[in-house]
DNA sequence: AAGCTGCCCTGCGGGC
DNA sequence: TGCCCGCAGGGCAGCT
């Protein structure tokens, strides 16, 4: 599901919630997400404060005062659902639990953070904050599309001499880091780019030309609480809206909206890609 | 080393 | 209504 819109739009979402607040008490529904729980996560948490809630890429990390940080990420059907606090003046009451709900924090002062996952590629993990450079879920990726390392001449040497498709490398996360199916479609047709070209053989004009075109579409779309085609939620339980707002994504057939030829799909390394052949080259 | 494919898992929509 | 198939916002592991 969650690309990096997604991730931000859910991580302020839990913010009033988390940031500088106690848990007090973590509940771990099953040992295992996508990968094994960390040992004895329910102690390791209960007690702890939040200090930070930051995101790096498509991970939400809260830094604790016990020297460890949380890893959570949301893998294709997670969420993080809010609930015990007032939202717009209302009471938002606890809802009666549902099924694949992992994972449970009892904030002090009486907000409730549920983590729901039905597919489980979903993870958390924990990691010493000072390792974070070293930690290996994080180690590999690459500059945040909005950090000051991902620039024109940064993309253009990284992508240089690259044979695979540019859709391709975009969905790289130790090229760029956040980036997935939805919002690399969606850039590529704003850069006017073919999705299958081979990465080192377009113009750096070209390729710096996606700088700009990533952070436009990604602040877009965090303006929009993200996309929402069948899992997705803000952590109020909202749906995001910026897939009203898509050009090609998901319209397969339909009119392109600059000059009105069908929408394709193609199968690129295993997943749909959305582009114009028309307007793409 | 880069670049493929398969696979983890559940749910949903469409066709018959 | 039910069954089967294909497909889904990710990304690791294991090949060539």
């Amino acid at each position: 599901m969650p690309e990096l819109p997604e991730v931000e739009t859910v991580r302020r979402g839990l913010l009033p919630a988390m940031e500088g607040r106690i848990i007090a008490e973590a509940r771990v529904n099953r040992p295992d997400l996508r990968w094994p729980l960390p040992e004895r996560m329910a102690e390791r948490l209960t007690g702890a404060r939040v200090e930070r809630l930051r995101r790096r890429s498509k991970y939400i990390l809260a830094d604790l005062d016990r020297g460890e940080s949380l890893l959570i990420h949301l893998g294709m059907s997670g969420r993080m659902l809010v609930s015990g606090t007032m939202i717009g003046g209302f009471h938002h009451d606890h809802p009666a639990p549902q099924k694949h709900d992992h994972v449970v924090f009892e904030m002090e002062g009486g907000a409730r953070v549920t983590f729901n996952d039905a597919r489980r590629f979903g993870a958390m993990d924990l990691f010493p904050t000072e390792g974070e450079a070293a930690y290996w879920l994080l180690a590999q990726l690459g500059p945040e599309p909005f950090g000051n390392d991902f620039h024109e001449d940064y993309l253009v040497a990284r992508l240089k001499g690259r044979a695979m498709p540019i859709k391709a490398a975009l969905l790289d996360q130790r090229v760029v880091a956040g980036l997935g199916n939805i919002y690399v479609s969606e850039t590529l047709f704003r850069a006017g780019i073919d999705p299958r070209r081979p990465a080192g053989r377009i113009s750096a004009a070209r390729i710096a030309s996606l700088v700009p075109v990533i952070r436009t579409v990604l602040t877009e779309a965090i303006e929009a609480g993200g996309s929402s085609l069948r899992d997705h939620r803000q952590a109020s339980g909202e749906l995001g809206y910026f897939q009203h707002a898509f050009r090609v994504y998901d319209r397969e057939n339909q009119p392109c909206v600059t000059c009105g030829g069908p929408v394709r799909r193609i199968v690129q390394s295993g997943r749909s890609t959305f582009y114009c052949p028309h307007c793409q080259h």
